[in-house]
DNA sequence: GGTATTGTTTGATTTCGATCAACTCCAAAA
DNA sequence: TTTTGGAGTTGATCGAAATCAAACAATACC
């Protein structure tokens, strides 16, 4: 069930602050937020699936967001997951103006919606509009890019040290941090079955990382760094 | 060993053909061919390399391009081949100025090299350059998406036959064409090994897909989609 | 034309991760 | 408390593709 809302003071903080929006000067900032509508979403709601003709593309406010190709015998294979502050299916724009992908919500989440004409059109007339909507299919680009070479370099506990160093500060030696989604989530982004990311975290025990629960503590972020 | 040079009449006929500046009125178009530089590369030149500061992007006017990571220990993932009338390394535009991958020619190749300064600051007064960026960043986007599925989706054989029916035609149920690249590099792009690709060419063979040299014949094109 | 070099295929072996099945753990509901 | 269901782990097996090695084909070079 999805219901669709006026954006509260607490959420246009979020999205002013969001990956595409901060990139603009606050005047066009707060224009384009008031074209915005909000869309509150349950678990495991699907939010497009592909195939739809697209009207809008998103920036997530709260939850995270499973973006997927569903195959012709039903499998599914993740291909993004995003989180507060991030935008996606912002390709829609240029591509013919039909998904190309599922999105299912993976927990409860709010969306902030852009409809896809008014921004086409007020990106047609102001430059910096279409500069920060660069900003972000880049973003999305380099992050994707990085995915394949990810899968086709790494074995799975290596693309779990790269998963959890992401998350650790550049500076110290150790940390700990806590998982913002299911471990089953995290798995599909990793494009590992869940059984593989649970072997993975025991391998990684060797180089110093202890998992409880969500909780990721790492002993030696350089050891892990050379796994 | 790098020439550069001015554009020819030829030159500039592909570029204004191609995905990019296509999309701009063609006074525009022109106006940025004036700033374009033509670059020449021999065989397996480097283009860049990851880590390297960005100066320019670019769109490939004849030969093939290779884009790829290098990883700590020396291997190569491709991560994308790009040919006539592709653009590649937009992105840099917007993501600090680095290039994050490797990118090397498969053959000779002449380039239309864009100085990211300059497209910047045309971008910055026409909407419609940017647009056109976005246009050439959504599709290198969804090719990127496309090849996560495809690579997490779908065995060796599977990954070939989609190749394959990339290059057919869609109504007809027979087809030949001829690879417009060395079998080496399909395997690249595809995330194979060598012997892989040529034991999926073998296994193709029971879906009337025959191989001489570089020419593929397709004898029932609808049996190999449901390969 | 012959020879070196590079690209491709084929065979044997190994490794990684998927899959299937059983079990543990935890949390929410009755 | 007991029960139920979902998430996660562990074990056993299987299959796909990498790797290593060698033969073979095609091409460029002298």
């Amino acid at each position: 069930m999805i219901k669709v809302l006026k954006l509260n003071v607490r959420e246009k903080e979020i999205l002013l602050r969001s990956y595409f929006l901060s990139e603009l000067p606050s005047a066009t900032a707060v224009k384009i937020v008031d074209h915005v509508t909000v869309a509150s979403h349950e678990a495991r709601d699907p939010i497009f699936k592909q195939g739809e003709k697209a009207n809008y593309f998103y920036t997530v406010l709260t939850g995270f967001v499973r973006l997927f190709r569903l195959s012709k015998d039903g499998r599914e294979a993740d291909i993004g997951i995003y989180g507060p502050g991030e935008t996606f299916a912002e390709g829609v724009m240029f591509n013919g103006g039909t998904h190309r992908f599922c999105a299912q919500t993976a927990e409860a989440v709010t969306l902030a919606r852009y409809e896809v004409d008014k921004i086409k059109q007020f990106a047609s007339q102001d430059p910096a509009i279409g500069i920060a909507l660069m900003a972000s299919l880049s973003r999305n680009l380099d992050q994707a890019l990085e995915c394949v070479a990810d899968d086709r370099l790494h074995t799975a506990p290596q693309r779990v040290a790269n998963f959890i160093l992401q998350n650790c500060p550049e500076n110290a030696n150790s940390a700990r941090f806590r998982l913002p989604f299911q471990k089953s989530l995290l798995a599909g982004k990793l494009g590992l079955a869940p059984e593989a990311l649970s072997r993975a975290f025991s391998a990684l025990k060797s180089a110093g990382v202890s998992v409880h629960g969500r909780i990721i503590e790492i002993g030696d972020i350089n050891a892990l760094r050379n796994f």
